[in-house]
RNA sequence: GCUGAUGUGGUGGAACGGCAGACACCGGGGACUUAAAAUCCCUUGCCGUCAGGCGUGCGGGUUCGAGUCCCGCCAUCAGCACCA
């Protein structure tokens, strides 16, 4: 047989040609089928271009869906674009191009770059963030969320970024920082439209019980939802009918409260200014502590800084004794009530805090060390001392009792608290979906109707943002200024976008209906095709991205517009690649790895292989550009196994355990995203087939059948060439043979008291029973010799191990 | 500080409590070549001439048997970080 050499750019173009022709991964519309909804993260398609990172995910992804459709499901496996978002403002204002232009540009450069990977997305799904027809149904939802009371304006503190000249949720500000442009971010008090996520902490948190998510992720949205229980207890203030509220998850040690903090920005201070005698001092913290970035303050933590309230003072609810009150920033006025119960005994803060003023410190849970020199803060074991009627009880009935007592008392209650905030989602920007609301004098702020959906950007050379933090939309005249909707009268439209995250909140419901004009998607597609089964992604988007579309989710599914709660079903999550060097990688370290480069190497094949074997799919692996040749060299290897092929339909009897175990490795391994393992046992396979110097045409299609996920190309022009039928593609995933998994004889390992002092080969069947008869082998035997066997352990097929 | 993860050859990494280092990369040797590349074969944890010994971050423990389980440390990475 002539064999032409290993041509991965043509034959690879070829497939690309045909699949792309036949529709062969095009979702069907045939609804009795099973379904498989795989998914991974839409890209943002900057200027960039694609880098190695990306085809990571995708590859993973593209191998379980390519798996799927072999095994009978009907897949959806889709492709879109994030397309909003910064840079590709700032690139079109640097440039003066349109951001939609520049926008089709980048999107047009993803696209042909995938399709040069031959990823098997349903490209008839593509869907596009900025495309009108899409962000009408963004701009929908927003409306829902407005009608139902869970978009609401706000006038507030925001993290500002004044580089990006925008401001940003709190999950985009990382360290003090602007997530994207790195420039430390300033508070300032803005109008922004604000999403009431709080409202779905509790219901995000249940959620998670429900989905097969990876245990990490899990973990660290319950961490940032931060869901706590405790108690509010009031504590009056001394000859007056005021009060001052508190939480404390520790409303057990009420006894060891021996003073309070309130933040320094906390209303009832200015509600007090007549009765302290500092309030001089009051004002200068005040002024300090605001200058003070979220950065300085974070950085400051060990240092506790505070001013006493001169001339009042609180009446502990318990014991009726009169405690301090003092401000202090390590009070945030945002969370719970903002003013807290001082126990230095059993709290570091407190504790530092009080040594620092001296303060007293009373201990009320007995168990600790001396609490003079360090806070006991362990709850599992302890008990209540100094604390009247809760003196001998354990901290967990100290709770609950306590918390009767506050109740019947009228002096607080039980109470949930939650990390979560509400999700500031106003950006004052351009290139974002408008949002849909006009202001009118008259009737105040008005839903543009539906049937006027979608508020469309007006097409304008200038859009710089502004100095004084207003949206760049709000000087152009003419789209500012309309009609409202109610009344008819003069109106002007709201001029911030939405952020990035509003997009991508939705859009994997958009890919069951991608062209529904009357609906987000219709009813009956959703059924089917909804939740995703199976979700790929970063850990970055952890608290982001995936936290916000299932709340999006969550509140479609309450309102009634979707048939399904949870938006995905499985959630894993892949390791970063890493320079050559071990470093991220970056532009400005020049290690960065261009995907094109490579691919013109050693093809696509070789490099999805390479993706997927370099090492575990969840960690973060170097990349290595010899790695990847060895992955070409392989390929190599198998296509030359066209050379070796003998006309035989079957599998020799030598070839059985190997095939069979190949093919039960590479089934399992790719569900377990075990994908390096999975092409280690092709590898071993092929080097199988070399040692017997021949294949025949069965044991070359299981090769084929396997590999095709991972490396498409070859296995679909090997196919076609040997003479094996229609595409792979139309083919189904191979099954294997319980019984012949292991060979008639199996080498075990012989060992005395737990050494290996041989090998000896042994019959399959032996059961664990038959340890007492591998005695009357010649090599046990010399092995043992005189010495009396005290105990015997026999692990079929693995070792036999003699104890004496 | 809290939470989670990780620690195995020169490198990436394999190992249901059962033969540590599969599968690769790099290196070494050989074959084929006028030569090189490509390819094929052998070799490749460390120490030792052999016998053998030592080896999975460190120290203990459980077990016939521990990279794996338990206890105590150390280091690295990631996320959160004054959340009462």
């Amino acid at each position: 047989m002539n064999i032409k050499t290993y041509n991965p750019d043509e034959i690879e173009l070829k497939w690309q040609k045909n699949w792309a022709d036949a529709h062969a991964f095009e979702a069907k519309s045939d609804k009795s089928k099973p379904k498989f909804f795989g998914l991974i993260e839409f890209p943002y398609p900057s200027g960039a271009g694609l880098h190695v990172g990306h085809p990571r995910s995708n590859t993973a992804m593209d191998i379980i869906s390519r798996k799927r459709r072999l095994e009978g499901y009907n897949v959806l496996f889709p492709m879109g674009w994030d397309a909003f978002g910064l840079p590709t403002e700032n690139f079109a204002i640097k440039n003066k191009v349109h951001p939609a232009k520049v926008t089709k540009k980048n999107v047009d450069r993803f696209r042909d770059q995938l399709q040069r990977i031959g990823f098997s997305f349903d490209w008839s799904r593509e869907v596009d963030t900025t495309d009108p027809n899409y962000f009408k149904w963004t701009q929908w939802i927003f409306l829902q969320l407005y009608k139902h009371g869970m978009a609401y304006k706000s006038e507030m503190p925001v993290n500002w970024c004044p580089s990006c000249k925008c401001g940003l949720a709190n999950e985009e500000v990382v360290a003090g920082k602007c997530e994207r442009c790195g420039a430390e971010v300033i508070r300032r008090v803005k109008s922004q439209w604000m999403l009431r996520i709080t409202k779905y902490a509790q219901k995000l948190l249940d959620g998670l019980d429900d989905v097969d998510f990876i245990e990490k992720v899990k973990t660290q949205q319950r961490n940032w939802i931060g869901r706590s229980e405790g108690a509010e207890v009031d504590f009056k203030i001394a000859d007056s009918d005021m009060k001052l509220r508190v939480y404390t998850t520790r409303p057990d040690t009420l006894f060891g409260a021996t003073y309070m903090v309130v933040a320094p920005e906390h209303a009832t201070v200015d509600a007090l200014k007549d009765r302290i005698t500092n309030w001089d001092d009051v004002i200068a913290y005040r002024e300090a502590a605001a200058k003070k970035s979220d950065f300085e303050r974070t950085e400051l933590a060990k240092d506790k800084t505070g001013v006493e309230l001169k001339g009042i003072r609180a009446i502990n609810p318990v014991n009726g004794k009169d405690i301090p009150i003092f401000i202090s920033d390590y009070v945030l006025v945002t969370y719970g009530t903002g003013a807290i119960m001082a126990v230095p005994a059993h709290d570091t803060r407190d504790w530092d805090f009080a040594t620092k003023f001296g303060l007293p410190i009373i201990e009320v849970v007995a168990g600790g060390e001396d609490v003079q020199k360090e806070a006991y803060t362990d709850v599992a074991e302890g008990v209540l001392v100094n604390s009247g009627f809760l003196n001998g009880l354990s901290v967990a009935e100290a709770k609950k009792s306590i918390t009767q007592w506050l109740t019947e008392n009228g002096v607080g209650e039980k109470k949930v608290n939650f990390k979560l905030r509400d999700w500031v989602f106003s950006r004052q920007r351009y290139w974002g979906e408008p949002i849909p609301l006009v202001y009118c004098e008259k009737c105040g702020w008005v839903p543009v109707p539906e049937k006027d959906l979608p508020v469309l950007l007006p097409d304008v050379d200038n859009y710089e943002p502004t100095d004084s933090g207003e949206s760049p939309l709000s000087k152009i005249d003419f789209w500012v200024n309309t009609t409202c909707p109610c009344c008819g009268g003069a109106a002007k439209r709201e001029t911030d976008t939405m952020p990035q995250w509003a997009g991508s909140s939705w859009y994997f419901l958009r890919y069951a209906d991608p062209h529904c004009d009357t609906d987000l998607a219709r009813w009956e597609e959703l059924a089917y095709w909804l939740p995703v089964d199976w979700y790929n992604g970063g850990m970055e988007h952890t608290t982001l991205h995936l936290l916000y579309s299932r709340f999006w989710n969550l509140f479609l599914y309450d309102i009634g517009a979707i048939p399904n709660k949870e938006a995905y079903k499985k959630r894993t999550s892949h390791g970063m690649i890493l320079g050559p060097d071990n470093q991220k990688m970056s532009k400005s370290r020049g290690n960065v790895i261009n995907p094109d480069e490579t691919i013109a190497e050693i093809g696509a094949d070789a490099f999805r292989l390479y993706e997927m074997f370099m090492g575990a799919f969840d960690q973060a692996i170097p990349w290595s550009t010899e790695g990847a040749r060895g992955c070409r060299r392989f390929l190599e290897r198998v296509w030359r196994l066209q050379e070796m092929l003998v006309e035989d339909e079957g599998v020799r009897k030598e070839m059985e355990v190997p095939v069979n175990a190949m093919i039960k490795k590479v089934s399992d391994d790719i569900e377990r995203m075990k994908f390096n393992t999975a092409i280690a046992a092709m590898m071993a396979f092929v080097n199988d087939i070399y040692t017997s110097g021949k294949v025949t045409r069965g044991e070359l299609k299981a090769l084929m059948l396997c590999l095709n996920p991972v490396a498409p190309h070859i296995t679909e022009e090997m196919w076609e060439s040997c003479g094996f039928g229609e595409p792979i593609y139309t083919q189904s995933w191979p099954t294997y043979d319980e019984n012949k998994l292991v060979a008639d004889e199996v080498e075990i390992a012989v060992q005395i008291k737990g050494k290996v002092r041989a090998r000896i080969m042994v019959p399959a069947s032996l059961t664990a029973a038959d340890g007492e008869k591998l005695l009357e082998n010649e090599t046990v035997k010399k092995l043992v010799g005189d010495a009396v066997v005290r105990k015997l352990i026999f692990v079929p097929g693995r070792l036999l191990n003699i104890v004496c």
